[in-house]
DNA sequence: CGGCTTCTTTTGTTGCAACAAAATGTGAAG
DNA sequence: CTTCACATTTTGTTGCAACAAAAGAAGCCG
């Protein structure tokens, strides 16, 4: 279960125990694991993994660097509780780098591309009607990135996947009454039509509405204090 | 000598070895100490900046976490040397999130803020007067991130940051030629007046030229192999 | 003289321990 | 019951040494 991990194409060297704790970190990240306002210590993490403190410190650090992990005090690294003014940056960076991702997809599609994304969108209906939030959730960053790699440009792809990073832990704790009142099936279905016309402004339309009806539930989740710790 | 360096205002706790390190790193990059091409290891940079392994190794990781630096093998860690793909993907994202930050900037700006715009021009036609090309890089620098600061989202800034760091070794190389045929001198002037105007299109088309003219230059120096190390 | 193999040196990684500083728990006083 | 001060514990930092692996140099064979 990792679908937009190894993201940058880059010179592949033999990854060392940092990176893997890294990567699992991000892992437990996105699936909820941790939720906004844990704490995270560099020997919990050491122990937890598995491993010793220093690659523990490299996976905890480079997890502030990007912003998936936030100081609290001098010495108290937290899962970031977004603020509004949190969010609303995030919403408008996600806008502009995910747009432009979306706009950039439509020169490089293939057919299969369609086929798989419609392949996904079921996937994610079916989850829904379960009720296996966690398995939409994850369905659905399947179908952004799917689109997004599309671009062609790995280092735009990290920079997106960084700001879900951000907002995932937050994002999980609104589920599942995010799910329940989501309109996000629609989008994605005009996604998929846009594709299929060559469009490239209504597929960006697609996304960046997408975009923004998370942006006002989690907002608003975020007011009457749905997701807080 | 440190105008965009601490561009989060996020909660501060006291800076450690590592992030001092990591900062005098960025400097250096930015200064065109090092050049695209030059190998950087563990040991070297520890007793260049005077530390133990540990704060030198968490500095140069996160270097390579934002692509500032870039592996050529398993082992060695370089200053990259920009691909054309590289570059038309930097660009791509530069105008995605310089465009959103003028556009943003524009709705806070203050009379004042024009007023120091065109001192710092003032200081980038001096100094392009005395060939003085490192002072003309730093001032074009200060008027960019002036205006984007203006933003009031702190990532976003960072995020830009990042991108220019990338660009930075290798711009650096280009000079002076870059600069002797630059008509950014023109660009600037426009986003001046659009910012007096509140021309919000304006302040954003001024900043995509210049970005747009930057890669132009950059992309024909790549070409006939005036910047390889 | 060129290409390949082997050996030496360099280099990143990682675990660990000591230190300093902050966070937490405890208790007393108001 | 609250608040403040103190003591204890937890936690991040940093230097260092041993290890493994890769890079670079030297030598050998074709």
């Amino acid at each position: 279960m990792s679908a937009t991990q190894s993201t940058l194409g880059k010179q592949m060297q033999a990854p060392n125990l940092g990176d893997t704790t890294y990567e699992e970190l991000r892992d437990r990240l996105t699936r909820g694991v941790y939720r906004p306002g844990d704490k995270l210590t560099v020997r919990s993490v050491a122990e937890a993994l598995g491993v010793s403190s220093t690659p523990a410190r490299d996976a905890i650090n480079r997890l502030v660097a990007d912003n998936s992990l936030v100081y609290a005090g001098p010495k108290t690294v937290i899962v970031p509780v977004l603020t509004e003014a949190d969010l609303r940056e995030i919403t408008y960076i996600r806008l502009a780098l995910e747009g432009l991702a979306a706009e950039l997809a439509m020169e490089r599609r293939q057919p299969e591309d369609v086929e798989n994304l419609m392949e996904i969108q079921t996937k994610i209906n079916s989850a829904l009607l379960a009720k296996s939030y966690a398995a939409a959730l994850w369905h659905n960053k399947e179908f952004h990135f799917l689109v997004y790699r599309l671009s062609g440009m790995p280092h735009l792809v990290a920079m997106i996947e960084a700001q879900w990073l951000r907002v995932g832990p937050s994002f999980y704790g609104l589920y599942p009454h995010f799910a329940e009142e989501r309109q996000g099936v629609r989008n994605h279905q005009m996604a998929i039509e846009a594709m299929m016309d060559g469009d490239r402004g209504a597929l960006r339309a697609a996304f960046e509405n997408d975009i923004r009806e998370g942006y006002r539930q989690l907002r608003s989740g975020l007011l009457d204090g749905r997701i807080r710790s």
